[in-house]
DNA sequence: TAGACGTGGTT
DNA sequence: TAACCAAGTCT
């Protein structure tokens, strides 16, 4: 092998590369991961829409939840949609759990009740891109196809010099097309779980390989020095600032609370909130509150903050008196609200009511 | 295609 | 702290 040159095209070294990665798997892979113990692919599934965006640690009581309570396809494509989000409640990207009940309706009805065994068909259940359909198809059903995610992008970026920007889709066909020939024909599902361990390990994101790396010797870019520089990434997004608040408003016993439900798309779409009142500064609130309900007391010092990906929320609790009914709120006594499913930005708030009550 | 979509952890 | 990262997909 010759140093500083893409080894991709070289049959030795890619069989010396796939022996090195599967070799250094069996030794230090993560065998222990509850989704390792059975490649059925309803459970490789569940684990891996799950995993995305989210890390492992985080998944795994969700994981042995899920499971328990939906052994499975069948019993997730009649499950009230409640129950599924009980299940999900905390973890995020709620969309997912909704699409994983059409995509087990769609097994049940379009597949016989049997998952799809390829990359290409298991694209066509809803919420399974070119990930997770390759994901499932190499683990569960053995096809060789890279499972291209942020771990292999990184992994195959550093090892290969790729520069192609990994923020633009159209660069998944470059990166697929380097990748395909070198995936190991005999256990590809290994092989896609092995660059993923890699990636969080000695290829993670901020790691720099060291001399003594197993995959050293295969790294292009740790040979001139300019590891941390892959993967390159363009796009960026800016957080936005908003302001709410919260209406606390106990019903006339005392005993219930007010809440309204969140429109059926978008962000946390469904839930329920306490109702919120937007405001387009810190400034307003207090006087915008005070406008609407002039005895408005607010109950917390500090604003309850809340981070997503792309806005960050800081919403001031305020109790107020009503007169009147209005159209849009319902009162729910704490037991019923208990039985619903909640996101992590209504558990704060509550919890900050119950301290400040 | 760029932006929406949750949450928790790290720097 | 604000920004960035973590087993992506949908519109």
């Amino acid at each position: 092998m010759t140093a500083f040159s893409d080894w991709s095209e070289s049959r030795e070294t890619v069989a010396d590369f796939r022996k090195t990665l599967l070799d250094w798997y069996d030794e230090s892979g993560r065998t222990h991961l509850p989704w390792r113990e059975n490649t059925d692919a309803y459970h490789v599934w569940v684990s891996e829409i799950m995993l995305q965006q989210t890390q492992v640690e985080t998944v795994i009581p969700y994981y042995e939840r899920f499971l328990f309570a939906l052994p499975t396809v069948a019993d997730l494509a009649v499950a009230d949609e409640e129950l599924l989000l009980k299940l999900w409640s905390g973890l995020g990207y709620y969309s997912r759990v909704r699409n994983m009940q059409k995509a087990a309706q769609q097994v049940m009805i379009d597949f016989s009740g049997q998952f799809p065994r390829t990359a290409k068909d298991l694209q066509k259940l809803a919420g399974i891109g070119p990930y997770t359909a390759a994901a499932i198809a190499s683990i569960s059903f053995h096809e060789v196809v890279p499972a291209l995610d942020g771990n292999m992008f990184r992994v195959f970026s550093r090892l290969l010099k790729i520069t192609a920007d990994i923020a633009l889709p159209k660069s998944r066909q470059i990166f697929y097309d380097k990748i395909a020939p070198i995936v190991d024909p005999v256990r590809p599902g290994d092989f896609n779980q092995a660059i993923m361990d890699l990636g969080t390990s000695l290829m993670a994101a901020k790691t720099k390989t060291t001399a003594e790396s197993p995959f050293a010797r295969f790294n292009l870019s740790f040979k001139d020095g300019t590891e941390l520089d892959f993967p390159v990434k363009s796009k960026k997004v800016k957080q936005v600032q908003r302001f709410y608040a919260a209406l606390v408003s106990e019903s006339d016993d005392g005993a219930r609370f007010a809440y309204t439900q969140r429109p059926t798309t978008g962000l946390l779409a469904d839930f329920w909130t306490f109702p919120l009142l937007e405001f387009t500064s810190w400034d307003d609130i207090y006087e915008g509150v005070a406008a609407i309900y002039p005895t408005a007391q607010q109950l917390t010092i500090k604003p309850v903050t809340h981070i997503f990906t792309h806005q960050k929320w800081q919403i001031m609790l305020v109790k107020v008196e009503t007169h009147g009914s209005h159209k849009n709120w319902t009162y729910f006594s704490d037991e019923d609200y208990e039985k619903m499913p909640q996101t992590t930005l209504q558990v704060k708030l509550q919890a900050a009511l119950k301290e400040n009550l």
